[in-house]
DNA sequence: ACAAATCGGTTGTATTTACAACGAAAGGTG
DNA sequence: CACCTTTCGTTGTAAATACAACCGATTTGT
């Protein structure tokens, strides 16, 4: 658990907390550190949730099967980032999505209470623990909108410029990769994937872009 | 304002603190009351925000239009609900989209430095809406997600059924009632309003569901 | 190095949706 | 009551998308 104290020191839950604050916090927050392989679901569906989780390293999924099998990608967790934030009220009821590893994955879970209820004075920084949460969670509320915003539109192609012209700002580069295959690409944009793929290269044909695996550039 | 108070008492942000404590808060938290009539714009794209906004009474929706007018419905505020958590956070940028009011509406301002700064001993409660204010943002954040869950549906009429199916749920029957005329249902689920006229219809004749003006019953 | 699996692009067809235009019904106003 | 506006359903056509199937290239596993 150690060896990640400097991991956590750089999320955005342990802002400006020192290394040795997190150390106490750990047992005080009642950390416990899980390893996923590839394909491994982190939560299902369905399930009750008291963790905040975060991402130490690794690569997951928040995901959706239908059940006919079709997949709706809701966005991806990268290591730093934490997720569970939607389950932290008290009856907030049971997770909408699964979460899968997408690569081999090392999460950390804190225990929800244990986080809200402030302790005893070992933890002088847990209020600012507290707010960073805060934050974060209006942050994650504001992506969620953001996604929506490219959800909304309604051809192929204005997804795919929505949604790389996102990635390009965030990047700050009109060349940048993407993290999705086309299979997960389609399924987070929710179109179909061959449709998907005849779109990019029209619009590669018409020079609006340019790619190569998982590069783009805009135009 | 002090009428007000009553109604303030039973927000989820002031859920469990008594109304002198609210009234002893409304001044320490710098609560500035605002009237809209309809169609008046409470926040537009683009402004900076600094004040988390409780809806006292009327309806207002999140919505934002594109260049050409096309007009994109994020989901409404009813009476006692609460909007702008999204841009609590430092650095979280200006507002995503417009809000306005569908109806003479009464909204009051808190600003969101000073609910998150807590203050001198006349606040008891203050820290007591800081969590309510925490839980709130997270359950915003899962309506978010649910939201995301219909949308990524890929055809009008599951994407209907999506959307009935969950208001029939939030409202313990399978016969309710809707506020969204058609057109902003349609601008609601990202459809034409026309194909969505249609579908309904096709679901109508195919005893899938019957309604009437914004009352549906489903079967 | 080989076989198997995955991935990305392409094509044709059936289905679905968008768009524009129209008319009837309901609601509001002078 | 006449007039105007809004709302909702309907229709036909053009456009976009889904779906299934196929192939070549690349990657993975043994």
């Amino acid at each position: 658990m150690k060896k990640f104290i400097p991991i956590l020191k750089r999320t955005q839950m342990f802002s400006g907390v020192g290394e040795n604050e997190i150390e106490s916090m750990l047992s005080c927050l009642d950390a416990r550190l899980c390893e996923f392989s590839k394909g491994e679901y982190i939560i299902r569906q369905g399930e009750y949730l008291n963790d905040i989780i975060v991402l130490a390293d690794g690569n997951l999924h928040i995901q959706k099967d239908d059940y006919w099998g079709n997949r709706s990608i809701l966005g991806q967790i990268s290591a730093g980032e934490m997720f569970g934030e939607a389950y932290v009220a008290p009856n907030s009821g049971t997770a909408l999505n699964d979460v899968v590893a997408t690569e081999k994955s090392t999460v950390i879970f804190f225990d929800v209470k244990r986080i809200l209820t402030t302790c005893s004075s070992a933890c002088r920084f847990h209020s600012m623990v507290v707010q960073n949460l805060f934050f974060a969670i209006s942050e994650k509320n504001r992506k969620l909108v953001q996604k929506l915003d490219h959800m909304s539109k309604r051809s192929t192609r204005e997804k795919l410029i929505s949604y790389l012209s996102e990635e390009a700002k965030k990047q700050s580069s009109s060349h940048f990769t993407i993290t999705f295959n086309r299979q997960q690409l389609a399924d987070f944009l929710s179109v179909d994937r061959s449709a998907m793929s005849n779109e990019l290269c029209k619009m590669r044909d018409e020079g609006l872009i340019e790619f190569k695996k998982n590069s783009f550039k805009l135009f």
